[in-house]
DNA sequence: AAATGTATAATTGTATACAATTTGAGGCGA
DNA sequence: TCGCCTCAAATTGTATACAATTATACATTT
Protein backbone atom coordinates (compact mmCIF):
# COMPACT_ATOMS: atom_id res chain seq x y z
CA UNK A 1 0.00 0.00 0.00
CA UNK A 2 1.29 3.32 -1.13
CA UNK A 3 1.93 5.94 1.27
CA UNK A 4 -0.28 8.27 -0.91
CA UNK A 5 -3.22 5.79 0.05
CA UNK A 6 -2.65 5.89 3.85
CA UNK A 7 -2.33 10.28 3.44
CA UNK A 8 -5.76 9.73 1.98
CA UNK A 9 -7.06 6.90 3.65
CA UNK A 10 -8.29 7.67 7.62
CA UNK A 11 -6.24 4.52 8.31
CA UNK A 12 -4.06 4.70 11.25
CA UNK A 13 -3.34 1.07 12.80
CA UNK A 14 -3.02 1.38 16.76
CA UNK A 15 -3.44 4.56 18.60
CA UNK A 16 -0.36 5.74 20.49
CA UNK A 17 -0.15 6.84 23.71
CA UNK A 18 0.08 10.59 23.41
CA UNK A 19 -2.66 10.72 21.48
CA UNK A 20 -4.93 9.18 23.89
CA UNK A 21 -3.23 11.47 27.08
CA UNK A 22 -3.94 14.29 24.15
CA UNK A 23 -7.59 13.52 23.87
CA UNK A 24 -8.41 12.72 27.41
CA UNK A 25 -6.61 16.07 28.55
CA UNK A 26 -8.47 18.20 26.29
CA UNK A 27 -11.65 16.44 27.12
CA UNK A 28 -11.03 17.41 30.95
CA UNK A 29 -9.98 21.25 30.03
CA UNK A 30 -13.08 21.67 28.16
CA UNK A 31 -15.48 20.10 30.70
CA UNK A 32 -14.00 22.00 33.28
CA UNK A 33 -12.60 18.92 35.33
CA UNK A 34 -9.37 21.41 34.53
CA UNK A 35 -9.54 24.97 34.76
CA UNK A 36 -7.73 27.93 33.95
CA UNK A 37 -4.72 28.87 36.05
CA UNK A 38 -4.13 24.57 36.70
CA UNK A 39 -0.67 23.43 36.75
CA UNK A 40 -0.06 20.51 34.49
CA UNK A 41 3.19 18.61 35.87
CA UNK A 42 4.27 16.25 33.78
CA UNK A 43 5.29 13.51 36.64
CA UNK A 44 1.85 14.03 38.14
CA UNK A 45 0.15 13.03 34.52
CA UNK A 46 2.20 10.65 34.37
CA UNK A 47 1.37 8.67 37.73
CA UNK A 48 -2.23 9.26 36.65
CA UNK A 49 -2.50 7.52 33.23
CA UNK A 50 1.03 5.41 33.94
CA UNK A 51 2.83 6.39 31.49
CA UNK A 52 6.17 8.19 30.99
CA UNK A 53 7.03 11.85 30.56
CA UNK A 54 7.36 11.55 26.84
CA UNK A 55 4.13 11.05 25.44
CA UNK A 56 2.60 13.37 28.12
CA UNK A 57 5.12 16.16 26.69
CA UNK A 58 3.66 15.36 23.16
CA UNK A 59 0.18 15.54 24.43
CA UNK A 60 0.97 18.65 25.80
CA UNK A 61 2.95 20.07 22.79
CA UNK A 62 -0.88 19.31 20.55
CA UNK A 63 -3.11 21.17 23.49
CA UNK A 64 -0.72 23.89 23.53
CA UNK A 65 -1.18 24.23 19.67
CA UNK A 66 -4.91 24.66 20.28
CA UNK A 67 -4.01 27.26 22.76
CA UNK A 68 -6.04 25.06 25.54
CA UNK A 69 -2.65 25.66 27.30
CA UNK A 70 0.08 27.67 27.71
CA UNK A 71 3.74 26.42 28.37
CA UNK A 72 6.33 28.66 29.80
CA UNK A 73 10.38 27.52 28.67
CA UNK A 74 11.26 25.70 32.44
CA UNK A 75 8.37 27.10 34.08
CA UNK A 76 5.51 24.41 33.04
CA UNK A 77 2.17 24.44 30.72
CA UNK A 78 -0.81 25.91 32.58
CA UNK A 79 -4.26 25.73 31.50
CA UNK A 80 -5.95 28.17 29.92
CA UNK A 81 -9.48 26.44 28.36
CA UNK A 82 -12.22 28.71 26.86
CA UNK A 83 -13.79 31.70 28.40
CA UNK A 84 -17.09 32.51 28.43
CA UNK A 85 -16.07 35.12 25.90
CA UNK A 86 -14.49 32.54 23.44
CA UNK A 87 -17.01 30.13 23.12
CA UNK A 88 -19.71 32.83 22.37
CA UNK A 89 -16.72 34.03 19.85
CA UNK A 90 -16.81 30.67 18.67
CA UNK A 91 -20.18 30.29 17.64
CA UNK A 92 -19.63 33.56 15.61
CA UNK A 93 -16.09 31.98 14.07
CA UNK A 94 -18.21 28.70 13.33
CA UNK A 95 -20.97 30.20 11.98
CA UNK A 96 -18.78 32.77 9.32
CA UNK A 97 -17.05 29.45 8.24
CA UNK A 98 -20.36 27.22 8.02
CA UNK A 99 -21.54 29.43 5.41
CA UNK A 100 -18.24 29.24 3.67
CA UNK A 101 -18.35 25.63 4.00
CA UNK A 102 -21.53 24.86 2.31
CA UNK A 103 -20.45 27.47 -0.59
CA UNK A 104 -17.61 25.59 -1.42
CA UNK A 105 -19.21 22.26 -0.80
CA UNK A 106 -21.54 22.62 -3.35
CA UNK A 107 -19.02 23.45 -5.87
CA UNK A 108 -16.67 20.75 -4.72
CA UNK A 109 -18.82 18.04 -3.41
CA UNK A 110 -18.58 14.26 -5.17
CA UNK A 111 -20.86 12.28 -6.34
CA UNK A 112 -19.99 9.74 -3.15
CA UNK A 113 -19.91 12.20 -1.04
CA UNK A 114 -23.71 13.61 -1.88
CA UNK A 115 -25.21 9.79 -1.76
CA UNK A 116 -23.41 9.92 1.71
CA UNK A 117 -25.75 13.15 2.56
CA UNK A 118 -28.47 12.01 1.28
CA UNK A 119 -28.78 8.94 3.36
CA UNK A 120 -27.70 11.28 6.34
CA UNK A 121 -30.46 13.17 5.53
CA UNK A 122 -33.00 10.58 5.38
CA UNK A 123 -32.14 9.42 8.77
CA UNK A 124 -33.03 12.89 9.63
CA UNK A 125 -36.27 12.47 8.66
CA UNK A 126 -36.88 9.53 10.26
CA UNK A 127 -35.30 10.74 13.73
CA UNK A 128 -37.15 13.68 13.11
CA UNK A 129 -40.51 11.29 12.84
CA UNK A 130 -39.80 8.85 15.37
CA UNK A 131 -39.05 12.34 18.02
CA UNK A 132 -35.76 10.55 18.81
CA UNK A 133 -33.30 13.53 20.16
CA UNK A 134 -30.26 11.85 21.40
CA UNK A 135 -30.17 10.43 17.65
CA UNK A 136 -31.11 13.71 16.01
CA UNK A 137 -27.98 15.23 18.04
CA UNK A 138 -25.36 12.80 16.56
CA UNK A 139 -27.10 12.84 13.23
CA UNK A 140 -26.98 16.61 13.28
CA UNK A 141 -23.08 16.81 13.86
CA UNK A 142 -22.51 14.06 11.15
CA UNK A 143 -24.40 15.81 8.19
CA UNK A 144 -22.49 18.91 9.08
CA UNK A 145 -19.20 16.70 9.01
CA UNK A 146 -20.38 15.55 5.53
CA UNK A 147 -20.39 19.12 4.40
CA UNK A 148 -16.94 20.16 6.19
CA UNK A 149 -15.33 17.12 4.11
CA UNK A 150 -17.17 17.97 1.42
CA UNK A 151 -15.19 21.03 0.90
CA UNK A 152 -11.99 19.13 0.31
CA UNK A 153 -9.86 21.25 2.66
CA UNK A 154 -7.97 20.09 5.29
CA UNK A 155 -7.88 23.32 7.19
CA UNK A 156 -11.20 24.22 7.33
CA UNK A 157 -12.10 20.66 8.26
CA UNK A 158 -9.86 20.97 10.93
CA UNK A 159 -11.19 23.99 12.46
CA UNK A 160 -14.87 23.34 12.57
CA UNK A 161 -14.14 19.77 13.54
CA UNK A 162 -12.27 21.36 16.05
CA UNK A 163 -14.84 24.23 16.81
CA UNK A 164 -17.45 21.36 17.14
CA UNK A 165 -16.02 19.57 19.99
CA UNK A 166 -15.48 22.50 21.91
CA UNK A 167 -19.03 23.26 21.60
CA UNK A 168 -20.23 19.82 22.53
CA UNK A 169 -18.36 19.78 25.61
CA UNK A 170 -18.28 22.89 26.81
CA UNK A 171 -22.46 23.41 26.16
CA UNK A 172 -23.52 20.23 26.32
CA UNK A 173 -26.29 20.30 24.04
CA UNK A 174 -29.65 20.13 24.88
CA UNK A 175 -31.10 22.27 21.96
CA UNK A 176 -33.40 19.85 20.62
CA UNK A 177 -36.62 20.89 22.94
CA UNK A 178 -39.17 18.30 20.73
CA UNK A 179 -40.69 21.43 19.13
CA UNK A 180 -37.66 22.35 17.32
CA UNK A 181 -37.01 18.80 15.16
CA UNK A 182 -39.36 20.58 12.72
CA UNK A 183 -37.63 23.62 13.00
CA UNK A 184 -34.34 22.04 12.57
CA UNK A 185 -35.25 19.26 10.26
CA UNK A 186 -36.49 22.41 7.57
CA UNK A 187 -33.41 23.62 7.62
CA UNK A 188 -31.59 21.19 6.99
CA UNK A 189 -33.14 20.32 4.10
CA UNK A 190 -32.73 23.91 2.85
CA UNK A 191 -29.16 23.43 3.09
CA UNK A 192 -29.29 19.92 1.53
CA UNK A 193 -31.73 20.86 -1.20
CA UNK A 194 -28.92 24.17 -2.27
CA UNK A 195 -26.12 21.31 -2.19
CA UNK A 196 -28.15 18.66 -4.28
CA UNK A 197 -28.61 21.69 -6.92
CA UNK A 198 -25.25 22.97 -6.56
CA UNK A 199 -26.35 26.57 -5.57
CA UNK A 200 -23.68 28.39 -3.29
CA UNK A 201 -25.39 31.37 -2.70
CA UNK A 202 -28.64 29.37 -2.08
CA UNK A 203 -26.57 26.97 0.30
CA UNK A 204 -25.26 30.33 2.29
CA UNK A 205 -27.92 31.79 2.86
CA UNK A 206 -29.19 28.59 4.19
CA UNK A 207 -26.77 28.05 6.25
CA UNK A 208 -26.67 31.83 7.80
CA UNK A 209 -30.00 31.49 8.66
CA UNK A 210 -29.76 27.73 10.27
CA UNK A 211 -27.11 29.49 12.31
CA UNK A 212 -28.82 31.65 13.23
CA UNK A 213 -31.05 30.09 14.67
CA UNK A 214 -29.51 27.59 15.91
CA UNK A 215 -27.95 29.98 18.45
CA UNK A 216 -31.37 31.45 18.99
CA UNK A 217 -32.15 27.92 19.95
CA UNK A 218 -29.54 27.78 22.29
CA UNK A 219 -29.52 31.17 23.97
CA UNK A 220 -33.21 31.43 24.59
CA UNK B 1 5.06 37.38 39.54
CA UNK B 2 1.97 35.90 39.19
CA UNK B 3 1.23 33.08 36.78
CA UNK B 4 -1.81 34.96 35.24
CA UNK B 5 0.66 37.73 34.40
CA UNK B 6 3.06 35.77 32.54
CA UNK B 7 -0.08 33.73 30.81
CA UNK B 8 -1.18 37.29 29.62
CA UNK B 9 2.16 38.70 28.72
CA UNK B 10 4.10 37.25 26.11
CA UNK B 11 6.64 36.97 28.05
CA UNK B 12 8.38 33.66 27.43
CA UNK B 13 12.37 33.27 28.44
CA UNK B 14 14.74 30.93 26.35
CA UNK B 15 13.28 28.91 23.41
CA UNK B 16 14.01 25.23 23.81
CA UNK B 17 15.20 23.26 21.16
CA UNK B 18 11.38 21.73 20.12
CA UNK B 19 10.05 25.22 19.10
CA UNK B 20 13.00 26.43 17.12
CA UNK B 21 13.04 22.81 15.29
CA UNK B 22 9.19 23.36 14.78
CA UNK B 23 9.46 26.68 13.04
CA UNK B 24 12.55 25.65 10.94
CA UNK B 25 10.89 22.55 9.56
CA UNK B 26 7.53 24.97 8.95
CA UNK B 27 9.66 26.93 7.09
CA UNK B 28 11.09 24.33 5.05
CA UNK B 29 7.67 22.58 4.29
CA UNK B 30 6.09 26.14 3.19
CA UNK B 31 8.95 27.15 1.12
CA UNK B 32 9.19 23.67 -0.50
CA UNK B 33 12.12 22.78 0.55
CA UNK B 34 10.53 19.78 1.70
CA UNK B 35 7.47 18.50 -0.31
CA UNK B 36 4.62 16.68 -0.07
CA UNK B 37 5.22 12.67 0.28
CA UNK B 38 8.37 13.23 1.82
CA UNK B 39 9.46 11.10 4.85
CA UNK B 40 10.49 12.94 7.50
CA UNK B 41 12.84 10.37 9.88
CA UNK B 42 13.24 11.55 13.45
CA UNK B 43 16.90 10.57 13.58
CA UNK B 44 17.74 12.23 10.35
CA UNK B 45 16.58 15.62 11.78
CA UNK B 46 18.52 14.88 14.99
CA UNK B 47 21.88 14.41 12.98
CA UNK B 48 20.84 17.48 10.86
CA UNK B 49 20.31 19.61 13.57
CA UNK B 50 22.55 17.94 16.23
CA UNK B 51 20.03 17.32 19.00
CA UNK B 52 17.69 14.38 20.29
CA UNK B 53 14.81 12.50 18.95
CA UNK B 54 12.95 14.04 21.80
CA UNK B 55 12.59 17.41 20.64
CA UNK B 56 12.03 16.40 17.49
CA UNK B 57 9.25 14.51 18.23
CA UNK B 58 8.09 17.57 19.61
CA UNK B 59 8.02 19.77 16.91
CA UNK B 60 6.72 16.76 14.60
CA UNK B 61 3.37 16.95 16.78
CA UNK B 62 2.94 20.66 16.79
CA UNK B 63 3.81 20.35 12.42
CA UNK B 64 0.75 17.45 12.61
CA UNK B 65 -1.69 19.87 14.33
CA UNK B 66 -0.58 22.68 11.59
CA UNK B 67 -1.71 19.83 9.41
CA UNK B 68 1.42 20.03 7.68
CA UNK B 69 3.04 16.86 7.98
CA UNK B 70 0.63 13.57 8.72
CA UNK B 71 2.02 11.11 11.45
CA UNK B 72 1.36 7.71 10.65
CA UNK B 73 1.92 5.11 13.54
CA UNK B 74 4.68 2.79 13.70
CA UNK B 75 5.27 4.47 9.74
CA UNK B 76 6.35 7.61 10.69
CA UNK B 77 6.29 11.56 9.71
CA UNK B 78 4.93 12.77 5.66
CA UNK B 79 4.56 16.10 4.89
CA UNK B 80 1.50 17.63 3.30
CA UNK B 81 2.56 20.81 2.95
CA UNK B 82 0.06 22.74 1.17
CA UNK B 83 -1.60 22.67 -2.22
CA UNK B 84 -2.27 25.49 -4.90
CA UNK B 85 -5.77 24.74 -3.81
CA UNK B 86 -5.08 25.13 -0.18
CA UNK B 87 -3.19 28.70 -0.96
CA UNK B 88 -6.16 29.84 -2.78
CA UNK B 89 -8.47 28.95 -0.26
CA UNK B 90 -6.70 30.61 2.74
CA UNK B 91 -7.15 33.52 0.79
CA UNK B 92 -10.87 33.00 1.31
CA UNK B 93 -10.49 31.97 4.67
CA UNK B 94 -8.40 34.76 5.89
CA UNK B 95 -10.26 37.60 4.38
CA UNK B 96 -13.24 36.11 6.22
CA UNK B 97 -11.06 36.39 9.35
CA UNK B 98 -9.76 39.43 8.62
CA UNK B 99 -13.46 40.85 8.46
CA UNK B 100 -15.03 39.45 11.81
CA UNK B 101 -11.02 40.63 13.39
CA UNK B 102 -11.87 44.36 12.56
CA UNK B 103 -15.18 44.44 13.70
CA UNK B 104 -14.43 42.86 16.78
CA UNK B 105 -11.63 45.69 17.13
CA UNK B 106 -13.41 47.86 16.86
CA UNK B 107 -15.55 46.82 19.84
CA UNK B 108 -12.79 45.50 21.90
CA UNK B 109 -9.72 47.81 21.51
CA UNK B 110 -8.31 49.08 24.33
CA UNK B 111 -6.55 52.74 24.18
CA UNK B 112 -3.33 51.23 24.62
CA UNK B 113 -3.81 49.45 21.45
CA UNK B 114 -5.31 52.34 19.61
CA UNK B 115 -2.04 54.20 20.11
CA UNK B 116 0.20 51.54 19.20
CA UNK B 117 -2.02 51.24 16.41
CA UNK B 118 -2.19 54.97 15.77
CA UNK B 119 1.86 54.53 15.76
CA UNK B 120 2.07 52.11 13.04
CA UNK B 121 -0.27 54.12 10.73
CA UNK B 122 2.13 57.02 10.83
CA UNK B 123 4.82 54.67 10.13
CA UNK B 124 2.59 53.66 7.27
CA UNK B 125 2.36 57.11 6.04
CA UNK B 126 6.05 57.29 6.39
CA UNK B 127 7.38 54.94 4.36
CA UNK B 128 4.62 55.46 1.58
CA UNK B 129 6.17 59.22 1.58
CA UNK B 130 9.53 57.56 0.95
CA UNK B 131 8.52 55.03 -1.56
CA UNK B 132 10.16 52.43 1.16
CA UNK B 133 8.60 48.90 -0.20
CA UNK B 134 10.10 46.47 2.11
CA UNK B 135 9.60 48.40 5.32
CA UNK B 136 5.94 48.76 4.33
CA UNK B 137 5.45 45.11 3.68
CA UNK B 138 6.79 44.72 7.26
CA UNK B 139 4.77 47.49 8.57
CA UNK B 140 1.66 46.04 6.78
CA UNK B 141 2.03 42.92 8.77
CA UNK B 142 2.61 44.79 11.88
CA UNK B 143 -0.71 47.28 11.12
CA UNK B 144 -3.03 43.79 10.98
CA UNK B 145 -1.55 41.97 13.70
CA UNK B 146 -2.20 44.53 15.95
CA UNK B 147 -6.02 44.44 14.70
CA UNK B 148 -5.58 40.85 15.07
CA UNK B 149 -4.38 41.47 18.93
CA UNK B 150 -7.21 44.18 19.14
CA UNK B 151 -9.86 41.19 19.07
CA UNK B 152 -8.89 39.98 22.12
CA UNK B 153 -9.63 36.37 21.07
CA UNK B 154 -6.93 33.68 20.95
CA UNK B 155 -8.25 31.42 18.39
CA UNK B 156 -8.58 33.95 15.67
CA UNK B 157 -5.68 35.65 16.65
CA UNK B 158 -3.70 32.35 16.23
CA UNK B 159 -5.90 30.97 12.91
CA UNK B 160 -4.76 34.93 11.23
CA UNK B 161 -0.95 34.75 12.20
CA UNK B 162 -1.04 31.42 10.64
CA UNK B 163 -2.89 32.27 7.89
CA UNK B 164 -0.30 35.25 7.44
CA UNK B 165 2.88 32.71 7.79
CA UNK B 166 1.47 30.22 5.83
CA UNK B 167 1.08 33.30 2.84
CA UNK B 168 4.09 34.91 3.16
CA UNK B 169 6.53 32.03 3.38
CA UNK B 170 4.27 30.36 0.67
CA UNK B 171 3.64 33.30 -1.82
CA UNK B 172 6.72 35.71 -0.81
CA UNK B 173 5.53 39.15 -1.30
CA UNK B 174 6.27 41.32 -3.97
CA UNK B 175 2.50 42.88 -4.49
CA UNK B 176 3.84 46.73 -3.42
CA UNK B 177 4.45 47.57 -6.88
CA UNK B 178 5.17 51.09 -6.30
CA UNK B 179 2.37 52.66 -7.68
CA UNK B 180 0.23 50.68 -5.40
CA UNK B 181 1.71 52.22 -2.33
CA UNK B 182 -0.76 55.16 -2.15
CA UNK B 183 -3.86 52.83 -2.65
CA UNK B 184 -2.78 50.35 0.13
CA UNK B 185 -2.59 53.34 2.24
CA UNK B 186 -5.75 55.20 1.45
CA UNK B 187 -7.35 51.45 2.45
CA UNK B 188 -5.63 51.23 5.54
CA UNK B 189 -6.65 54.68 6.48
CA UNK B 190 -10.04 53.32 6.09
CA UNK B 191 -9.39 50.93 8.28
CA UNK B 192 -7.82 52.80 10.90
CA UNK B 193 -10.70 55.58 10.83
CA UNK B 194 -13.45 52.76 11.28
CA UNK B 195 -11.53 51.48 14.10
CA UNK B 196 -11.35 54.88 15.76
CA UNK B 197 -14.41 55.66 15.79
CA UNK B 198 -15.40 52.52 17.03
CA UNK B 199 -18.01 51.56 13.53
CA UNK B 200 -17.97 47.97 13.30
CA UNK B 201 -19.76 47.97 9.96
CA UNK B 202 -16.98 50.61 8.53
CA UNK B 203 -14.58 48.56 9.54
CA UNK B 204 -16.05 45.02 8.20
CA UNK B 205 -16.50 47.01 4.65
CA UNK B 206 -13.26 48.62 4.91
CA UNK B 207 -11.26 45.64 5.33
CA UNK B 208 -13.38 43.37 2.79
CA UNK B 209 -12.65 45.96 0.41
CA UNK B 210 -8.91 45.96 1.37
CA UNK B 211 -8.74 42.33 1.11
CA UNK B 212 -10.56 42.36 -2.71
CA UNK B 213 -7.62 44.59 -3.32
CA UNK B 214 -5.19 43.16 -1.93
CA UNK B 215 -5.77 39.99 -3.59
CA UNK B 216 -6.82 41.38 -7.27
CA UNK B 217 -3.54 42.93 -6.34
CA UNK B 218 -1.72 39.93 -5.91
CA UNK B 219 -2.89 37.83 -8.64
CA UNK B 220 -3.13 40.09 -11.65
C1' DA C 1 9.78 -14.20 -13.18
C1' DA C 2 6.49 -13.71 -9.45
C1' DA C 3 5.07 -14.74 -5.02
C1' DT C 4 6.15 -16.11 -0.38
C1' DG C 5 8.82 -16.75 3.80
C1' DT C 6 12.41 -15.32 6.85
C1' DA C 7 16.09 -12.95 9.06
C1' DT C 8 18.20 -8.66 9.79
C1' DA C 9 18.36 -3.77 9.81
C1' DA C 10 16.01 0.46 10.36
C1' DT C 11 12.54 3.10 12.55
C1' DT C 12 9.12 4.37 15.75
C1' DG C 13 7.11 4.17 20.61
C1' DT C 14 8.14 4.44 25.33
C1' DA C 15 10.88 4.62 29.51
C1' DT C 16 14.62 6.17 31.98
C1' DA C 17 18.79 8.93 33.04
C1' DC C 18 21.13 13.09 33.34
C1' DA C 19 21.60 18.32 33.01
C1' DA C 20 19.81 22.88 33.71
C1' DT C 21 16.55 25.75 35.76
C1' DT C 22 13.17 27.08 38.99
C1' DT C 23 10.88 26.84 43.49
C1' DG C 24 10.64 27.29 48.25
C1' DA C 25 12.14 26.92 52.96
C1' DG C 26 15.18 28.40 56.22
C1' DG C 27 18.77 31.40 57.98
C1' DC C 28 20.96 35.77 58.36
C1' DG C 29 21.57 40.64 58.89
C1' DA C 30 19.69 45.34 58.69
C1' DT D 1 9.49 42.45 60.04
C1' DC D 2 11.46 42.74 55.82
C1' DG D 3 14.66 41.83 52.36
C1' DC D 4 18.25 38.98 50.66
C1' DC D 5 21.10 35.06 50.36
C1' DT D 6 21.85 30.04 50.21
C1' DC D 7 20.94 25.48 49.25
C1' DA D 8 18.11 21.35 48.72
C1' DA D 9 14.07 19.63 46.42
C1' DA D 10 11.18 19.72 42.58
C1' DT D 11 10.49 20.42 37.82
C1' DT D 12 11.54 21.05 33.10
C1' DG D 13 14.74 20.25 28.99
C1' DT D 14 17.44 17.01 26.64
C1' DA D 15 19.80 12.73 25.73
C1' DT D 16 20.02 7.98 25.73
C1' DA D 17 18.40 3.17 26.30
C1' DC D 18 15.28 -0.36 25.48
C1' DA D 19 10.99 -2.48 23.35
C1' DA D 20 7.86 -3.08 19.60
C1' DT D 21 6.88 -2.54 14.95
C1' DT D 22 7.99 -2.01 10.19
C1' DA D 23 11.02 -2.11 6.09
C1' DT D 24 14.44 -4.40 3.32
C1' DA D 25 17.14 -7.90 1.32
C1' DC D 26 17.59 -12.35 0.11
C1' DA D 27 16.54 -17.17 -0.22
C1' DT D 28 12.95 -20.47 -1.48
C1' DT D 29 9.16 -22.17 -3.91
C1' DT D 30 6.02 -22.39 -7.66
Amino acid sequence: MSIIQYLEDGRTGDIPLFSDLYQKLQEDILTGKLSAGDKLTEVKICNQYGVSRTPVREALRQLEMDGLIRTIPNRGAFVVGLSEQDISDIYTLRAMAEVQAVRWATQRITDEEMEELNETFEFMQFYTMKNDIPKMLNINLAFHQIIYNSTHNRLLIQQLTNYQRYLRYCNPSNYYAPGYLKDVLAEHRAIYDAIEEKDPDAGALAMMKHMENSTRRKFK
